[in-house]
DNA sequence: CGTCTGACGCACG
DNA sequence: GCGTGCGCCAGAC
């Protein structure tokens, strides 16, 4: 459990839930994890998820444009993209084309007790 | 302990 | 609509 209280491991613990095809956004993840200011903590963490073991779609974590700002971290240029568009997310120009459709929202986690959908 | 950096986000001009 | 600056939070030096 001590793990999930860790900052990264919740990032890692709301990525992992995003479905194939779909997207999200730092600050979403962020507000997830209930530090919405947080969002540059959000991809720092991903950066350093490449070491994290275990499978991890940080390429379906985009900025609030929809631009694949993270693409330079994968192990090429273009990793990112043609990950996303494996699964059905089309890019163009290093943007997520219909961001607002394929963009998927985490749910909060709650850090009081108990209310849940 | 002080300072800088960073896969962001938003306010301001 | 675009460029610039500041704030967030945590780690590295």
């Amino acid at each position: 459990m001590s793990e999930n209280n860790d900052f990264f491991s919740r990032v890692y613990g709301v990525v992992k839930l995003i479905p194939a095809g779909r997207v999200t956004t730092y600050g979403a993840v962020a507000a997830a994890i209930g530090s919405p200011g947080a969002a540059r903590m959000v991809g720092w963490a991903m950066n350093k998820a490449f070491s994290h073991t275990g499978y991890l779609p940080a390429h379906r974590v985009v900025n609030r444009n929809g631009m694949l700002t993270g693409k330079h971290a994968f192990p090429n240029a273009n990793t990112m993209q043609e990950l996303l568009e494996s699964e059905g997310v089309r890019v163009k120009n290093d943007k997520v084309m219909d961001f607002q459709k394929v963009f998927w929202a985490p749910e909060v986690i709650d850090l009081s007790h108990h209310e849940n959908s």
